[in-house]
RNA sequence: GGCGAGGUAGCUCAGUUGGUUAGAGCGCAUGAUUCAUAAUCAUGAGGUCGCCGGUUCAAUCCCGGCUCUCGCUACCA
C-alpha cells in the first residue's frame, strides 16, 4: 500500500498576515509539519517544505483603513515578524515566502489564465455603473440620482429615501457617484465562476474510494461537502487589493483570496527553485498539505479541483488537519488578545523553543480539540522534560565522568535482559518511524519518551554506584548501554527536539552517526570521549507561571475595557434621516429551522410589525413579550428566511450578549427617538 | 436548521472487527532508593466507557432517539 515515493512537498497553511502568529497555529499546523519534514530530512528523503505569508483579502484592507495605513504596510509588518519568529523557532521551511510577491502574482494570473483559456469558468455578465474618474465599478449605495417616482434627487442606488421605493441603480434618472460626484457609465463587467459541480464526481471517486486512510474528521468533512452538492463559486471580487483578474475587461477585479492563497505553494516552490514542476507534477512526489480544521474544505475539494481543472498537477496524497487548541478553557481569539504570541514566547523564554515544542506535541489537537494551559505546561516541562529525559541524560554523563572520566567504557559483559532491553529500544524506533508516518505526532514523542523512562528503569534496577567498587566489568558494561541508550535519544530526538538534540550531539561529541544505524551498530567506540554533563532542561517555578496567567487575565481585562473607536461625524441631517420609535413588544417565537432568529410582533401604537432578529441566543421569546424597545422603524424591510422583517429593534453590544434597548418610565407607544 | 467530528479515570488522551479483571502519561497515596535539577523505581487507590431505548446468550463498542462541546454551512438590516 505505501508507496516509494520519489520526494515530498509539504505544505503548511499560508497564516494570514493581519497578526502574529500564536500556540494554535503551532500546535495545529507548523509543528506537526515540522517534525514530519525534519523525520523525511534524516531519512535522506527529497523533500520542501514552503509556506508564505497570505496577504490578500478583505480584513486585511478593513486593518489598513482602521489603522489609516495602507495594506501593503499592515501585511509589511506582519510578514516580517511572523517569518522572524517562525525562524527563531525552528519552523524548518525550505522557503517562506509571501503573497504579494511578483512571482506569485504572474503564477496566480497564469494559473487563471490557463484555466479561462480551456473554457473553465462559467462568465455572468451584468451592466453596471462605472465610475470614470475614480476608475472603478461602484456599489449600489454609492450612486445617488433622480427618484423616478417621487422626483427626489437624492435617491440611492438601492433605495429612495424619500417615498421608500426599492431600486435598481438603472432605474435612477441622472445617476452620479457619490464618492466623486461625476457622471456615470453604464459598463458590463463580467464575474468568473469555478464549476466545482463539474468535478464532484471526479472529486468523489478520488477522496471517497481512493482516500479511506484519511483521518476520519477530513473524510467526514468531505463526504459531507459532497453528499451537500457541490455549486459553482466565484473566483473575483470587486476590489483593488489582490492579484488583478488578467483578463479584458476587469479592471478594478481580483481573483478571491481563496483562488489566490492556495497557488501561493506553488509561486513559492518557484521562487524556491528552478527546477519546481517535478515537485507539483510529477507522478512520484507525494504531496501533504498540513492545515487546521477550519480549512479541510479548500485543500480537500476547492483547490483539488483547481488542480484538476488546470490538468498538469498532482493531487494531495494527505491532508492531515488538525482540530483547533483552546486556551485556559477558552477558544484562542486573536481580536480578544487570549492567546500566546509565538515572538512574546521566544522573548520571555529566550532557548525554550524544545519546551513549548514538546507541551504542544504532547497535547496535539489530533482527534479533537484540546486545551493549553500554563499549569500543564509548567507540569510538562518539570515531570517530564526535566525529570525524565534530562534526568536521565544528567545521570548518565555524571557517572561516565565519576567513574570513567568522560571516556566511553568497553561493554564486554553484556547481560540477556539488556539484549532484550536494546531490542526494545529498536522496536520503538519503528514505531516512532510508523507513528510520524501515519501522522500520530503525539504518539511518536511519548513512544521517545519512553526510551528515557527505559534508560532511568535500567539504571535504578542495575544500580551503577554499588557495582563500582565490586564489579568493574560490569559497571563498564551498564555505563556503556546508559551512554548507547543517551545517544539514542539524541538521534532519535531530532525530529521533536531539534534544539536539544544539537545540545546532545555536541555533549555527547557524536559524528557521522545516522537515524538509519540506530539498533544496527553501535554509536560510541570505547574511549570515546563525552563532554562534562549540561543541563538540558531547567525546571520552570511557580512564578514564572502565575507571571503568565496574570498577564493573560489582564489581556481580558483590557479588551472588556477597550472602546470601539468612533465613526466619523455626521450631519443632523444624516442622523434625522433614521426614524426610531418606541414599542411593545407583543409576541416572539422562534423561526423554525434557524438557531439565531427571533420572530418579533412589535406594537407601534398607530400598527403592528414583524421584525426578524438574530438574539435567541441571548433572549427567549417569552423574555422579550411585554417589553418595550427602540425600532429603527424606517429600514428598508428586508425578506428574512421568507418572513418579511420590517425595521430593527436596537439592541446594545456586551460582550458576546445583546442587551434589548428600553426607556427608563413606560412611554406611549409609537414616540419618537432623538 | 442541515452536515461533520468528539463526549472513556481528577487532568490530557488510547482502545475494544461485541465476550471473563477497560488501558497509558501526568496528578494523588504508600514503600524502595541516592548516581541525578527533592529527580528516579515499585505498588496502589480512582471509571454505571454522555443519557435513554433496541438488537443479542452478551454492548463502552452495532442500530435508533436525545443531550453537551467544537467546526463547516444557512440565517442573523
Amino acid at each position: 500500500m505505501q508507496k516509494n515515493w520519489k520526494r515530498y512537498t509539504v505544505t503548511s497553511a499560508l497564516p494570514y498576515a493581519n497578526g502574529p502568529i500564536h500556540i494554535g497555529h503551532l500546535a495545529g499546523v507548523y509543528i506537526p509539519a515540522d517534525i514530519y519534514v525534519r523525520y523525511l530530512r534524516i531519512k535522506g528523503k527529497d523533500v520542501i517544505f514552503i509556506c508564505g505569508s497570505d496577504e490578500h483579502g478583505v480584513p486585511i484592507t478593513i486593518k489598513a483603513l482602521q489603522e489609516k495605513v495602507t495594506p501593503q504596510q499592515i501585511v509589511d509588518r506582519y510578514h516580517a515578524m511572523i517569518k522572524k519568529s517562525f525562524e527563531d523557532f525552528g519552523i524548518s521551511f525550505d522557503i517562506y515566502s509571501r503573497t504579494t510577491n511578483k512571482v506569485h502574482y504572474e503564477t496566480a494570473s497564469q494559473f487563471f489564465k490557463t484555466l479561462y483559456n480551456k473554457g473553465i469558468f462559467i462568465e455572468k455578465t451584468t451592466e453596471q455603473y462605472y465610475d470614470t474618474e475614480l476608475n472603478q465599478f461602484l456599489a449600489d449605495r454609492y450612486i445617488v440620482g433622480t427618484c423616478p417616482h417621487c422626483g427626489n434627487e437624492k435617491a440611492y442606488g438601492d433605495q429612495c429615501e424619500k417615498c421608500g421605493t426599492s431600486l435598481n441603480p438603472t432605474d435612477l434618472i441622472n445617476p452620479r457617484s457619490a464618492i466623486s460626484g461625476s457622471e456615470l457609465v453604464l459598463k458590463e463587467t463580467k464575474h468568473w465562476f469555478l464549476p466545482l459541480d463539474k468535478f464532484e464526481s471526479a472529486l468523489r471517486k478520488w477522496i471517497l474510494e481512493e482516500h479511506t486512510e484519511w483521518k476520519s474528521n477530513v473524510y467526514g468533512q468531505c463526504k459531507s461537502w459532497l453528499d451537500m452538492g457541490l455549486q459553482p463559486r466565484a473566483v473575483s471580487r470587486d476590489l483593488e487589493w489582490g492579484v488583478p483578474v488578467p483578463v479584458e475587461g476587469a479592471q478594478g477585479k481580483v481573483l478571491y483570496v481563496w483562488f489566490d492563497a492556495p497557488i501561493g505553494y506553488i509561486s513559492a516552490t518557484k521562487e524556491l527553485s528552478s527546477d519546481w514542476e517535478k515537485y507539483w507534477k510529477d507522478k512520484d512526489t507525494c504531496l501533504i498539505h498540513f492545515i487546521g480544521k477550519d480549512n479541510i474544505v479548500f485543500h480537500c475539494i476547492v483547490f483539488p479541483a483547481m488542480l484538476m481543472a488546470e490538468g498538469s498537477y498532482i493531487l494531495p496524497e494527505n491532508v492531515p488537519a488538525n482540530e483547533f487548541l483552546n486556551l485556559e478553557g477558552d477558544k484562542i481569539s486573536t481580536s480578544r488578545n487570549w492567546a500566546v504570541w509565538l515572538h512574546e514566547y521566544l522573548q520571555e523564554f529566550p532557548g525554550k523553543q524544545d519546551v513549548l515544542r514538546y507541551v504542544l506535541t504532547a497535547n496535539m489537537p489530533e482527534t479533537k480539540d484540546n486545551d493549553f494551559t500554563w499549569k500543564d505546561f509548567q507540569t510538562r516541562n518539570n515531570s517530564e522534560l526535566v525529570a525524565i529525559l534530562g534526568n536521565f541524560v544528567n545521570r548518565t554523563l555524571v557517572l561516565t565522568h565519576k567513574y570513567f572520566n568522560g571516556s566511553v567504557p568497553l561493554c564486554q559483559d553484556i547481560k540477556q535482559e539488556e539484549f532484550e532491553m536494546l531490542n526494545e529500544i529498536a522496536q520503538i524506533k519503528s514505531n516512532i518511524e510508523l507513528n510520524i508516518e501515519t501522522f500520530k505526532f503525539r504518539d511518536a514523542l511519548k513512544e521517545y519518551m519512553n526510551i528515557a523512562r527505559l534508560g532511568n528503569k535500567y539504571l535504578t534496577e542495575t544500580e551503577p554506584w554499588k557495582l563500582i567498587n565490586k564489579d568493574i566489568e560490569r559497571t563498564k558494561a551498564i555505563i556503556a548501554i546508559c551512554l548507547e541508550i543517551t545517544g539514542t535519544l539524541a538521534i532519535l530526538g531530532q525530529p521533536f527536539l531539534p534544539f536539544t538534540s544539537e545540545k546532545l550531539y555536541k555533549m555527547l561529541n557524536l559524528e557521522n552517526i545516522t537515524w538509519d544505524d540506530v539498533g544496527k551498530k553501535p554509536i560510541f567506540k570505547a574511549g570515546h570521549v563525552v563532554n562534562k554533563a549540561e543541563l538540558l532542561f531547567d525546571k520552570i517555578e511557580d512564578s514564572v507561571i502565575e507571571y503568565q496567567i496574570n498577564k493573560l487575565k489582564a489581556s481580558k481585562q483590557n479588551f472588556q475595557n477597550n472602546y470601539v473607536q468612533l465613526k466619523n461625524n455626521i450631519s443632523y441631517d444624516e442622523f434625522a434621516k433614521m426614524d426610531v420609535r418606541i414599542a411593545t413588544i407583543t409576541h416572539a417565537e422562534k423561526v423554525p429551522k434557524t438557531d439565531n432568529l427571533l420572530k418579533i410582533t412589535v406594537d407601534l401604537g398607530f400598527e403592528q410589525r414583524i421584525v426578524v432578529s438574530g438574539v435567541a441566543h441571548c433572549y427567549k421569546p417569552e423574555e422579550l413579550i411585554g417589553k418595550q424597545v427602540c425600532l429603527l422603524a424606517n429600514l428598508e424591510p428586508r425578506k428574512i428566511k421568507g418572513i418579511e422583517s420590517k425595521g430593527m429593534i436596537l439592541f446594545v453590544e456586551n460582550g458576546e450578549q445583546l442587551v434589548a434597548l428600553s426607556p427608563i418610565n413606560s412611554v406611549k407607544n409609537g414616540s419618537v427617538v432623538k
